[in-house]
DNA sequence: CATCAACCCTGAGAGC
DNA sequence: TGCTCTCAGGGTTGAT
């Protein structure tokens, strides 16, 4: 499940190479197959084609969870969701044919250098577009947690405004972009605090400690090249790091006390019963 | 505004 | 071995 450290990962390989893949900065596209048409959000196949055919990528970057391709007069945007992953590969064969798809691809991009880009996703949830104003898709996403305008004040402030239980507030993209539910429940266990603490319960300290804490996870990721969990994204390691996620039963890292598995908001959630105690005041107790 | 269930999908793992 | 069943999970949508 791609998040944001696994979502940057990529993003940089596809602008700097790396993953043992080239760079796809300055390619053209000659042409694109679409093998599942509704990975494509917007526009239509035929659009799509007719006005991404011959473009230039001039720039790759990334906001939130989202992977924005820039290109000469509009963007091409990725959201890999569950299981998407982008493959920069071979595409012509020493004779000059064609090499097929592999298993899963949606969505293949030729380019005029006999390489191509490959939207790879095995469940079919990624979503790609094709549009000229990026913040039609982008604009609802909350701020970037690296943000310099992001201060612990700030953060503070934004979770006194919502009356929510943590985990699921930041996983919402509109409240914070990047965080899932691999991040937020390391997160959460780093900064000593309930998932179901309520967010106007905050105090300015734990707020502070909590953004401190959503970097250093985040920060860490990135390092590690992000997590590589299950059959979905190779490379990053930062799943041998984990201290509380899928670690039921395990002994947490600080105390030694058994990691807990709840459910919150449909999402299975880890944490440390006595690290993240019980808030005075739980959201939604009963649950 | 907040919560909740259903939905989109496939493959892994459990149970038989 | 092979079948069926359950489940995971990000984000969207519609109902309460």
């Amino acid at each position: 499940m791609p998040e944001l450290p696994e979502v940057e990962t990529i993003a940089r390989a596809l602008r700097d190479g790396g993953r043992d893949e080239p760079s796809i900065m300055g390619k053209t596209v000659k042409d694109v197959h679409v093998y599942w048409k509704r990975t494509l959000a917007e526009p239509g196949v035929p659009t799509f084609t007719k006005r991404i055919v011959g473009q230039k990528i001039k720039d790759v970057s990334r906001r939130g969870k989202f992977i924005v391709v820039h290109l000469q007069s509009e963007y091409l945007l990725f959201h890999l969701r569950m299981s998407g992953d982008l493959k920069v590969q071979v595409n012509l064969d020493p004779e000059g044919k064609r090499i097929k798809a592999q298993k899963h691809d949606q969505l293949v991009i030729e380019f005029s250098d006999g390489m191509r880009l490959a939207f790879n996703d095995t469940r079919k949830f990624g979503r790609a577009w094709l549009t000229r104003d990026p913040q039609m898709v982008l604009g609802g996403l909350g701020p970037e947690p690296f943000d310099a305008s992001l201060t612990p004040e700030v953060l503070h402030q934004m979770l006194s405004a919502h009356s929510r239980q943590l985990k699921p507030l930041l996983l919402d993209q509109k409240f914070l972009a990047g965080l899932g539910n691999i991040y937020t429940d390391e997160a959460l266990h780093l900064a000593k605090l309930h998932p179901m603490t309520g967010s106007k319960d905050v105090t300015f300290k734990q707020a502070k400690d909590l953004l401190r804490s959503i970097r250093k996870v985040l920060g860490e990721g990135i390092k590690r090249n992000g997590a590589s969990i299950d059959w979905v994204y190779r490379g990053g390691d930062f799943q041998n790091h984990f201290s509380v996620y899928q670690c039921t039963g395990e002994p947490c890292p600080v105390c030694g006390t058994p990691i807990q598995r709840i459910v919150i908001g449909q999402r299975s959630t880890h944490y440390c019963p006595v690290c993240q105690p019980e808030p005075a005041r739980p959201v939604n107790p009963g649950k």
